[in-house]
RNA sequence: CGCGGGGUGGAGCAGUCUGGUAGCUCAUCGGGCUCAUAACCCGAAGGUCGUCGGUUCAAAUCCGGCCCCCGCAACCA
């Protein structure tokens, strides 16, 4: 008997903060593939969830004000959370792990128990770097410069008790897994695993599984002050999802091992050698495949927070509708390899394929139904070989190569051959002109009847193959072409003429209306540059100088209250400000300033400011400055904010500062 | 020499493993059609496949040198 389960997972995210369109990306896909699997008549189980300790958790919620606990609900849980995001992108999943779940904890106490019992985990110490101001701990690669990458001080060496996990007993078996199956795929990311962390200097590192440094994990119950450090917490939510080593569920025989662990390239690290070499240990079964696909750039750039230019699924989906979102992030990049995202490329696809090419065939096709025949087409027909066998061979046998290639993860191409589909029937539309036949009805209405008939076919099957991808407008075209439920099957993909002959057909709205590129790609940029400022910090100061100066130095600095004569703008300048000053000699002094951005002239006169007056003389636009007014700067989302110092106007003109 | 990935018509990509007429989408130009969402269909122009050398009857493809871009090496999918 065929093996009809399917289990397969999407990585745990890490939600310390909102998640962005890589993150839908992986989600989407996982989800593309359990319902293409469950369409094929699986009982599937598709598991997605989070990640919630660790020490930058723990740190956020500091900064927030709130318990770890409560800083993981509000992003998981709250409107706008990470639920909330999955169900607006339909995504279907069967169970949901967050790491903070009691079974789950549970379960990794035991498991780290029994690794410990079987010394495959074992105490040691963790060497690194400690700076002592910020009571931060880092490795050798963290730091900046030698120095602590946080305050830029200097660090000393330390070492900190934690236990370890014994991966370099299972790096021979690790070895063979990856270089003798296809457990790992992409292929190309063999080699980089096997040069990188097995082959390399000193072999397969040993992997620190426990720290002391922070409290937020889940505690290693017969060692109090540890907690267990986030992968073998994070990986084996796989299992402990199916209930091992709980009583929560009950599914590990019915599902593991796992079919395929969807994970991005950055974590196929641990996917493909510490996952496998904990399996080992606790002498379990292994998966049968971890996929590592790319990530999507944006504009040719990395997407990060610190750069502001991340993708927010969220408005996208609003936007454009998500069914065109979940489609375009398929269609457009191979599955393996990284793809550069742009608004311009989000657009063409959805206007091209869906609009132009999908769209419109359901729409021409269903709307001649309605014009020729009052939306219920009579049966029989008058077929004719020449014309249509085609088409007939091409829909016919497009359910086999779709699945070729969905069973190698490519949906770009499983999603290629469907459009080719599509694109032959609208041009099988143009050999035989339905609107020229509908001129004699009498001669031609058989043929006419026929040919529809073949396009709501062809339609039908490649709906029930784009079902996977976008599952609501698939269920509005099968509404429209009044396909029913043995119509929408797996089975029927494969079979021509399952609708019946006399189907009621009807127009309904447009599924993809069209967009305008150029209106949508300036508005687009402007909410993108906006989201942009806002991600910004709110308000930031020049870090301080860490060198002393010496207090001769210090004084050698003349800083005098001068009273502003007048002041005006500089002509040809848009920054510079021309000041003459009252600095107590009796002799005007001209000082150029350049915040013109800030202050209008005439709002200045008669404040009285604070000057360097022995800064040696430099000219400006062609003027003498003699000297520098002293003004106080800080940024706020990104941008400079300059004020004057201004001070009491009882303070006379010349008096020194010290 | 830390490790990987990439450089193919104007743009974005496939093809490279398994040498043999260089393919797709978009954009451009010309034509057709009017059922349809100014959509659809046909045709054309445009590439010495980063570079230099080697193997071969034959190289985008195999081998070697060089140049350029990107990623990883640290809890961003």
């Amino acid at each position: 008997m065929i093996d009809k389960k399917f289990y397969i997972t999407t990585p745990i995210y890490y939600p310390s903060g909102k998640l962005h369109i890589g993150h839908a990306y992986c989600t989407v896909a996982t989800d593309a593939m359990a319902r293409y699997k469950r369409l094929c008549g699986y009982e599937v189980m598709f598991l997605t969830g989070t990640d919630e300790h660790g020490q930058k958790i723990e740190d956020k919620a500091r900064e927030a004000g709130v318990t770890p606990q409560q800083f993981v609900d509000d992003i998981v849980a709250a409107p706008g959370g990470v639920l909330d995001l999955w169900k607006l992108m339909n995504i279907s999943y069967d169970r949901f792990i967050r790491t903070t779940d009691g079974y789950h904890v549970e379960a990794i106490q035991r498991i780290f128990k029994k690794m410990y019992d079987k010394g495959d985990i074992y105490k040691g110490s963790y060497k690194g770097k400690y700076c002592k101001p910020c009571e931060s701990f880092w490795t050798e690669s963290q730091l900046r410069d030698g120095k602590c990458p946080d305050c830029g001080r200097e660090v000393m060496d330390a070492e900190e008790e934690a236990y370890f996990f014994r991966a370099s007993k299972y790096a021979g078996q690790v070895r063979e897994l990856l270089l003798n199956t296809d457990f790992l795929e992409p292929k190309s990311r063999v080699h980089e695993m096997v040069n990188n962390f097995i082959d390399c200097e000193g072999g397969l590192q040993d992997l620190c599984v426990s720290r002391t440094s922070f409290t937020w994990g889940v505690p290693v119950d017969f060692d109090p002050g540890h907690v267990v450090y986030v992968w073998l917490d994070a990986l084996f939510n796989y299992m402990t999802a199916l209930g091992y080593q709980n009583e929560k569920y009950n599914d590990v025989e019915k599902f593991w091992p796992a079919d395929a662990h969807f994970v991005g390239k950055e974590i196929v690290r641990f996917h493909a050698i510490y996952w496998p070499a904990f399996l080992m240990s606790m002498e379990l079964p292994l998966p049968k495949k971890v996929y590592g696909h790319g990530w999507l750039n944006f504009n040719g750039d990395k997407m990060s927070k610190s750069k502001g230019n991340v993708v927010d699924p969220h408005l996208l989906s609003e936007r454009y509708g998500v069914d065109a979102l979940r489609f375009f992030l398929l269609r457009s990049f191979p599955f393996g390899s990284d793809g550069n995202f742009t608004n311009e490329l989000l657009i063409q696809t959805i206007n091209n394929d869906l609009a132009n090419d999908l769209g419109n065939l359901v729409s021409r096709t269903t709307a001649m139904a309605e014009k020729y025949f009052g939306g219920t087409l009579p049966g029989g027909g008058q077929a004719d070989p020449a014309l249509d066998d085609s088409l007939i061979s091409l829909a016919g046998g497009l359910r086999c190569r779709y699945e070729e290639q969905m069973e190698k993860f490519q949906f770009q191409n499983a999603l290629e051959e469907v459009f080719k589909v599509i694109q032959r029937a609208n041009k099988y539309i143009d050999e035989n002109a339905p609107w020229a036949l509908a001129k004699d009805m009498g001669a031609n209405g058989p043929r006419l009847a026929r040919v529809l008939y073949n396009l709501l076919e062809t339609v039908r099957i490649c709906a029930v193959l784009l079902t996977p991808f976008m599952p609501a407008s698939c269920d509005r075209i099968f509404a429209q072409i009044g396909a029913g439920g043995d119509a929408r099957g797996w089975d029927s993909a494969a079979q021509w003429g399952v609708l019946p002959a006399s189907v009621p057909v009807s127009k309904g709205e447009n599924l993809f209306p069209r967009i305008d590129m150029a209106k949508e790609l300036s508005e687009l940029d402007a909410i993108m540059e906006e989201a942009q400022k806002a991600a910004l910090p709110a308000l930031e100061v020049e870090p301080f100088i860490e060198e002393q100066v010496d207090f001769d130095t210090f004084c050698k600095s003349d800083f005098r209250a001068v009273k502003v004569k007048s002041c005006e703008n500089v002509r040809k300048s848009d920054k510079l400000l021309k000041f003459i000053l009252d600095d107590g000699t009796g002799t005007d002094r001209q000082i150029l300033s350049g915040i013109a951005k800030w202050y209008k002239p005439e709002e200045l006169v008669g404040k009285t400011l604070v000057a360097i007056v022995n800064l040696p003389p430099r000219k400006m636009m062609g003027r003498e400055s003699q000297g520098m007014l002293i003004s106080a700067v800080h940024t706020e989302k990104g941008e400079e904010v300059l004020h004057l110092l201004m001070v009491d106007d009882a303070i006379p003109a010349g008096a020194k500062l010290c």
